[in-house]
DNA sequence: TATGAATGAGATTTCATTCAT
DNA sequence: AATGAATGAAATCTCATTCAT
C-alpha cells in the first residue's frame, strides 16, 4: 500500500478515500491498468508487419508498465479475501470489454475472426504473466553467474520464451482453423 | 511460514533450522516441490498417448501439488530481498538439473531433441503459471455469475487456456525443426 | 521493545517510525536518556558543596532514571548487531556532546581544567555503571540473608561503592595536578 | 545457551545435566570463571612491582578471560530471574571466599589491611565491569572514524580508563588510612 | 478532500528448554 | 551421561488501515 501510494504520488490515507481494501484496490487499479496498456497496445498495432512485430509489441507495452506485473500477479490473492462476488462480476466485465477492444483491431490487423483474436488475447495474457513472473532479473546478467547456467539463462529469457511461444501459439491458432 | 510449517508438520522454529530467511525458505521447498511433480510427471509419461494427453498430465500434476502453485508465484519477491546471488545460483542449477531430468524422458516419448525438449519444459512451465493464476477460481461455478460473463469463463478456464496453448507450443517446437 | 513501547506512551510499532532495529532504538534512546540526566545533574550542580555532595549526585540522578541501567549495560550489545560504523559515529558525537556539556559546568564548580573534568565524567560514568550492575537487589534488605554475608553486603551497596571511590578518584585527578 | 554450550565444549542438552535454568547456569558459571581469574591474578602478583603493574595485571586478568566481561554483564538479569534466594546466597558465599582469597595475597604485596585490600578488591571489580563494557570495540580502531573522536576515543579506552582510575582508588585507599 | 503519523494484529524470527536416541 | 534436533513461547518486526489535523 505504502508503496503503491508512493507510485501514484499520494499519501497513504488518500487511497482509502477511494477504496475499501487493499483487495478493492488491486482489482481497480488492475483494470485501469490493463486499459491504459491495451491503449497504447493498440494504438501501436498499426505499425507492425508480422507476427513477430506484434508479440514484441505485446510483451513491450506490459513489461514497460511500472505497476502491471505486481498487480497482475497479486490479482490470486484478490479472490481469497475481502471482495464480494459482485465487486469481482463487475471487474470481470470492464475486463472483458477491455479484452474486446484488443480483439477487434487484432482480428483485423491478423486475418482472423473475432474468436480467435480474443483467444489470442487470452492466450498470450496467461503466456505473458507466466514468463514475466519467471523472470531472473538482471542480477545474473552479469559475470557474477557461473558460465553453465548463464549461458542457458541467456537463451531463455523472460522475453524469449514469451515471443517464441506466442508467436508458436498465433500460428497454432490459425492452423487449427484450417 | 507459520501455514507453511502446518503443512509440513513441524513446529514453527524448526523452519529456520534448515533456512535462514522465508525468502531461502521458498526457494528451497520451490525446488524440492518441483523435483517431486517432475518425479510424478516423468513417471506417468509411459501412460499418455496424445500431446493433449502428455499436456493433461503436466496441467493435472503441477495443479494437484497443494503448494507448487503458491511456491511458483511467490518466487520473484525471493529475488527483491535478502537472498545472496549464491544462494540464487544454488537454486538455479538444481532447477536446471530438474528440468534435464523431464526433458530426458519427454524427448523420447515426444520424438523430439533434448534441446526441444527441454524447451517445450520451459515453455510449459511459464504458461503454466500464468494460466493458473489467471484462474479466477470456483466463485464463478455457480450461478450467481451473469450469463455473458460465465459463457465465456467457462470456454477459458485455468486448465482449457494452458491445454489448447500447451498443444500449440509442442507443435509449433515440432515445425520449426522441419 | 514491547517494554519500552509502554515506557514511552506508544504503540508496538510506532517504535519502527523512528529507528531501524532493536539495536539502533537502544542507541538513540541511550543518548535521549544521556542527555536528559546530564541537564537534570548541571541544574542541581549548584546546590551541592563538597565532593561527596557532587558525588551523590551523580550517583541518583542516573539511578532515580528508570531506564538509564538498562539501556547502559546493554549498550555493548549494539556492538556486535546490525548497527552500521555510521549510525555509532553519530551516535558517538552526541554523547561526546553531552559530555561536554557536564564537564565545563562541572570544571567551573569542582575548580579543575575543562580537561580534567572531561576525565572525571568519564570516569564516573564507567565506575557508576560497574556498581550499579555489581548490585545484588533489594533481596538482600531483609533476614533471608545470613549475618556472615548480609554484614559485609551492608557495607559495599552499589552506592557506597560508587561514591566513596568516586571521591578517591576526583581526589586523584586533582593530586596528579600538581 | 547455544553459544555458551559451544564455548565450553558441550552440546546444548548438556549443560541442563547440571543447572536447573539458564540463570543458574549464569550465576554457577561466573563463580567458577571468578575463581579461576582469581588464582591467576594472584600467582602473578609476585611479578608486580608498582600500584601500575598490579592493576594492569587485573585488567589484562580478566579481559583476557574468554566469558568473564559476558557473565558479569549478565548477572544482573539473575536476579530477577527464577533464582531462588537460597541459591543467591550460596552463590554470594562463594564470591566472598574468592574475593577474600585475592584480598589476603594482595594486602600483603600492597602492605595493606585485609579490610583495605578487600575493598580494593570489589572497589576494582567495579570500575573493571563498568570499563570494559563502556568499551567500544576495535571497529574504532581503523580510520573509518573521523578524527575529533577517534582522538578521544584513544586516549579513553577501556584499559586506560580502568588502570588510571584503579591507580586513584588505590592511592585513595591508602590515603584514608592516614 | 488530502495527509501521514500512529496503530496493533499478524507475520517473522529467536532462543531457552526438552526429549528421543 | 551426553547429544543435538525439535519445540513453542516470547521477542522482533511489518504493513494494511485509521484518524486527528
Amino acid at each position: 500500500m505504502a508503496a503503491l501510494a508512493r507510485q501514484l504520488g499520494m499519501a497513504n490515507g488518500t487511497l482509502y478515500l477511494y477504496v475499501e481494501t487493499r483487495e478493492h484496490l488491486l482489482l481497480a487499479l488492475f483494470n485501469e491498468t490493463l486499459e491504459k496498456c491495451a491503449v497504447i497496445f493498440v494504438n501501436a498495432l498499426p505499425l507492425t508487419q508480422t507476427d513477430l512485430d506484434v508479440v514484441s509489441l505485446y510483451y513491450d507495452t506490459l513489461i514497460t508498465d511500472p505497476i502491471y506485473l505486481s498487480l497482475a500477479s497479486r490479482l490470486d490473492s484478490v479472490i481469497e479475501h475481502n471482495v464480494s462476488i459482485t465487486a469481482l462480476i463487475v471487474a470481470k466485465r470492464k475486463m472483458l470489454v477491455t479484452i474486446n477492444g484488443m480483439s477487434v483491431p487484432l482480428s483485423e490487423h491478423l486475418a482472423m475472426s473475432t474468436k480467435q483474436a480474443f483467444d489470442a488475447v487470452l492466450s498470450l495474457a496467461s503466456l505473458w504473466l507466466g514468463a514475466a513472473q519467471s523472470d531472473t532479473g538482471p542480477a545474473f546478467e552479469d559475470r557474477e553467474m557461473p558460465e553453465d547456467v548463464s549461458q542457458i539463462m541467456k537463451q531463455f529469457t523472460a522475453r524469449n520464451v514469451f515471443i517464441s511461444n506466442a508467436c508458436r501459439i498465433l500460428q497454432g491458432i490459425r492452423l487449427e482453423a484450417l
